[in-house]
DNA sequence: CCCGCGGTATGACGGCGGTCATACCCCGCG
DNA sequence: CGCGGGGTATGACCGCCGTCATACCGCGGG
């Protein structure tokens, strides 16, 4: 875990990539890396929130508890994206949990010498409230739905914006690969159902030839067909 | 609308509140005072934003719609309330829109002097900053009240939070009055239903005397009943 | 006065999807 | 090898709630 690779981190890392050399080794001076295992929360929903971080490698779902004791993912981050700063000014607690997917390193940047940073950077807090900006639509949209709309439109919504975002073309079957494990429990988590439910819908459109689970992710073959499910 | 109103309406907005009497006239200096009938839209989703708003009178709901083309209100917000500063920072897209509950007289800062004053006055910096994180907080909350809870539950959840953010004790009947007239329908878009099952539990719970309707407001009668509701 | 309109109310019907139960497969482990 | 646990799969049941239809009421306008 030496310096160089912490400035490796940040230069990977949305909020700081745009600061000169002589800011990164400034900011790499309060900054340390930390791993994760697989499985292990990083944070939890409720608890005071003591410094900023920034996933490096690895996947992260966000979740939170709905009242009725399931639980609702809000987001899955990878690499370059922030965690907790959401509550890191006025040390809110965090509003949900964070639970590493894969074996993740995250960057870590205690609270105080935080707000040091942004106090000598302003063009960090300029980031830092777009970031906030865009999670808020992003959020809104999600409520928006959620709400109405039935589990099979959210489910083809879902893998339509998986593929867009993460997708690349399979050649064996002229699809698109989306390299995204997910259990059907967590695709439940993700669409606000239950896993009977998810189960049900992935299955058939296994045999409609819809889109197929693999083992380290999804093929869509029929996107025509989840657009028609996502807009009914 | 003189300068003193309007360093009036600083005086009761929260953001504005903290400022000195020699920064708050700087504000005021550049800040308009802007009225819209109840009925009117204040800005549109999807509209660019070219201003910071806040409420200095009247109420106004902030809502979007779904793709299934019915509304889904997110907030309703008022005296001292913010608006639109999730877009203003980058000119981002409003990402729901805004319309007048009642008459209601706004306080306007142009864009390009909200970022004169964000530069000169970092201490507003930080109040937007949390003001966003709890928004942000809140509508998580939300997302994951409205996934897999059973209507009547939001329904109890809703009126529980309205009594305890605005009720007064009502002396006639022993009850809470909660002065926030909203239509069926409305409670409906709050709620993400529909306005048949809406019109279902109000005149439920009128016949059985938990929650009463009248024309500016609503009275809880039996909160043991609604509490017991929101938690099934 | 009658008409239209917006808000409220109530019933019938049906389907989506939540719940419960059972079974199968794979794999690590004693 | 037998066992157990986690993930996946499938069927039966049924209740909530969305949809459609109808009706009532108060109000403003021609």
């Amino acid at each position: 875990m030496t310096t160089t690779s912490v400035e490796d981190a940040l230069r990977r890392t949305a909020i700081f990539r745009r600061l000169s050399p002589a800011d990164r080794t400034r900011v790499a001076a309060v900054a340390r890396l930390k791993m994760h295992p697989r499985g292990a929360m990083i944070f939890t929903e409720g608890d005071p929130s003591d410094a900023f971080l920034a996933i490096v490698e690895g996947r992260v779902k966000i979740f939170k508890s709905t009242p009725a004791g399931k639980e609702l993912i809000l987001e899955i981050f990878g690499p370059g994206d922030p965690l907790g700063a959401v509550a890191v000014y006025e040390g809110a607690p965090f509003p949900a949990s964070a639970l590493a997917l894969d074996d993740t390193t995250c960057l870590r940047i205690e609270q105080p010498d935080f707000f040091r940073l942004l106090e000598a950077h302003p063009p960090l807090v300029r980031g830092l409230l777009s970031g906030l900006t865009i999670r808020l639509a992003e959020l809104t949209r999600r409520l928006a739905e959620l709400t109405g709309a039935r589990v099979e439109a959210r489910f083809a919504r879902l893998f339509l914006k998986l593929a867009e975002q993460i997708g690349r073309p399979d050649p064996g079957r002229g699809g698109v690969f989306t390299p995204m494990p997910l259990s059907r429990q967590e695709l439940a988590d993700l669409t606000g159902t239950t896993i009977e439910t998810a189960i049900r819908i992935m299955s058939r459109w296994q045999k409609e030839h819809v889109l197929l689970t693999e083992k380290d992710g999804f093929v869509l073959i029929d996107r025509a067909g989840l657009e028609e499910a996502a807009a009914s």
